[in-house]
RNA sequence: GGGGGCGUAGCUCAGUUUGGUUAGAGCACUCGACUGUCACUCGAGAGGUCGCGGGUUCGAGCCCCGUCGCUCCCGCCA
């Protein structure tokens, strides 16, 4: 299949039955050893690896001394007769190492200067530091490691894209060039140069136009959507990103869902992993009572509990003035803790800190024993109630939900790590649900939405608190991994007075403002729209899950620094300033 | 915007604790030897703005100040 005018064969899938076969071959010098009268070359391209073997008996003379002198990373083309090895001269260690290519002709199609770093690594050699293998990424790619997640990655974006067609979902494409968004992340602006002071933004996803797609009758969509948000960066974020994006109509939270099921199973079926064909349901409250997050690691315990009552009985000053006001005693039990040393704990509660709680509460139950700033307020029943066994450590935070849940998340999952309770082969999916539509905040009051201002909300939710928004919940849900958001979706508002609303409530108050902002969605809407809803998953961090790579840049061919820079081909950079006078900008600042 | 780590030969690193002769090693590179290697082996050689700028000192890779780059985390990411 890979055959061409120039080559045979590909390298890597040379075998005994090619054995008596004249091959014509192309590739990268992996590695050549020069033995003076005899010549190996390791000769590479996306399949593998070759040794090609160049002798006096087989190879004429001007072909060995081509052999000895070509440099490492150079492209040859050779041809020559596949033989095979003698028994112990076989290398198991190659797929290819039964076999071996006596040269007859090789030409240097494309010499090399020598490389800035090393493609070919020996054992345990490290890796050149990442800044350099993402300023010479021409080489670093040609790593099989980096080859082979790029050559996953394509196979996760087919089986995405026959999953879909084959489900009756269109693959329709929306704008780069789009509207500047008001709220969100911030947005890469693009200047227009017929329209001078006017901006394009880059999209941060495509939801306004598929839920017009869904407008337009289109009711099964999806994209391989490029998105773009301006924020800093970290290893699981990089400001231009990948988007499996999906809208439907006529349908209902389970059915999106269903959906998400069987395409992640098709993923992952695909990086040969089995995964279940239904994941768990967690409403949202649940996950921040047991767990303290929206997204739980549910490959452990150490699940949360409210010692409230248990607390309400005793005289201890810090978790009484807590309960006063009207706060939760809650915290978990580690079972073997109580082995921890003081500093071990001590950085258990710096961890709580930091997180923004006060303290961490500890008690232990060891030899019999109790011991903690706790221990001499126990009173029977409450050493009954806490249920220590012996070697148990509980741990607690005594503050409004809103600090203690993200203190004891953090404390939770470095017990965990501590206690090596995590199965790396373990894979815990898990559907969080019942986000609360709006986060409210706890000075002003000002409400924001959790999902984004298109998702509705429970119907029975508005129905019981019609005149406290704050209370309801959203028909949003997110596809949780071990902790890892995969993806997110809700239905979408379908009714354009009660979209309106939605503005309303979030602050966007003035019609006009609305129709300014949003108005291309609400004609859409008022032209008679379906009920609809969609999901998106995060493409990179899946194909980074799936490959095992440490960062989203080894699944990303040409990726950014975490200064949002491209070493590689120098991006961003000055332009000349007619440049900008021809899109009516100037810069200001000390580089103007 | 804030905090931590790193920056010495093409690459990976040692040297910085306690300032002191000419800054070292492995790999890669160049030259030479070698007919069964597969991280070939052996011999020789070349290769340095110790990220950059300033300061302290008789003397700075090492100490101080600043700055740049990469990276991890917090903020941020509807």
């Amino acid at each position: 299949m890979l055959a061409t005018s120039l080559r045979s064969d590909p390298c890597g899938l040379l075998r005994l039955e090619d054995v008596g076969r004249t091959v014509q071959l192309g590739g990268w010098v992996h590695r050549s050893r020069d033995l003076g009268g005899l010549v190996f070359i390791d000769l590479r391209d996306r399949t593998g690896l070759v040794q090609l073997a160049c002798g006096p008996a087989w190879s004429a003379a001007e072909t060995l001394r081509l052999a000895a002198a070509v440099g490492v990373e150079s492209v040859v083309l050779c041809e020559g007769e596949v033989v095979a090895r003698e028994a112990d001269r076989v290398n198991p260690e190659m797929a290819t190492g039964a076999v071996e290519i006596r040269v007859t002709a090789l030409t240097v199609v494309g010499p090399a200067v020598t490389p800035a770093l090393p493609v070919a690594r020996g054992r345990g050699e490290k890796m050149a530091a990442e800044e350099l293998r993402l300023r010479h990424r021409y080489l670093d790619l040609r790593r099989p490691e980096l080859q082979d997640n790029l050559v996953l990655r394509h196979r996760l974006l087919q089986v995405t894209r026959r999953y879909l067609s084959d489900r009756g979902y269109l693959e329709l494409e929306t704008p780069i060039l789009t509207k500047p968004t008001p709220e969100g992340a911030r947005d890469y602006l693009v200047p227009s140069r017929v329209h001078p002071g006017e901006f394009y933004a880059l999209p941060q996803s495509p939801q306004i136009y598929k839920q017009l797609f869904m407008c337009c009758g289109f009711d099964r969509y999806f994209q391989v959507a490029r998105c773009f948000r301006d924020e800093d960066l970290r290893a699981d974020r990089q400001p231009e990103f990948t988007q499996i994006d999906i809208e439907a109509s006529f349908v209902e939270r389970e059915d999106i869902l269903a959906l998400a099921e069987g395409l992640l199973g098709a993923l992952w079926t695909e990086a040969g992993h089995a995964i279940p064909a239904h994941f768990d349901r967690m409403s949202y409250a649940d996950a921040m009572e047991f767990y303290g997050c929206d997204r739980p690691d549910l490959r452990y315990g150490l699940r949360l509990r409210d010692y409230s009552s248990i607390f309400a009985g005793l005289d201890f000053a810090v978790t009484r003035s807590a309960l006063d006001a009207g706060a939760r005693v809650r915290g978990m039990v580690v079972p073997g803790g109580a082995a921890w040393s003081r500093k071990q704990v001590d950085e258990l509660e710096a961890l709580a800190k930091s997180a923004g709680a006060g303290g961490l509460l500890r008690l232990r139950h060891a030899d019999g024993a109790y011991d903690g700033p706790l221990a001499k307020f126990l009173t029977d029943d409450a050493r009954a109630a806490f249920g220590l066994a012996d070697g148990d450590l509980a741990l607690f935070v005594a503050a409004p939900d809103r600090i203690a849940s993200p203190a004891l998340d953090r404390v939770r999952q470095e017990c965990a790590r501590r206690l090596e309770l995590i199965d790396e082969r373990q894979q815990c999916f898990l559907v969080v649900m019942d986000f609360p539509m709006f986060e409210q905040d706890h000075v002003t009051g000002a409400l924001t939405a959790v999902h984004h201002p298109f998702t509705a909300p429970h119907p029975a939710d508005m129905q019981s608190f019609p005149d406290a928004p704050a209370r309801w919940r959203a028909l949003a849900y997110d596809v949780v991994l071990n902790g890892t958001e995969l993806g997110g979706g809700s239905i979408r508002i379908s009714d354009p007075a009660m979209q309106s609303r939605m503005f309303s409530l979030l602050g966007i108050g003035d019609v006009a403002d609305q129709e300014r902002r949003f108005g291309f969605l609400l004609e859409g809407l008022r032209a008679g729209a379906p009920p609809h809803g969609g999901i998106a998953f995060g493409f990179d961090r899946i194909a980074m899950l799936l490959s095992g790579a440490p960062s989203l840049r080894d699944v990303i061919a040409f990726p950014k620094t975490t200064a949002a820079r491209s070493l590689f081909e120098g991006a961003p950079v000055a332009v000349p300033i007619e440049d900008l006078e021809a899109l009516h900008l100037a810069v200001t600042g000390p580089l103007a």
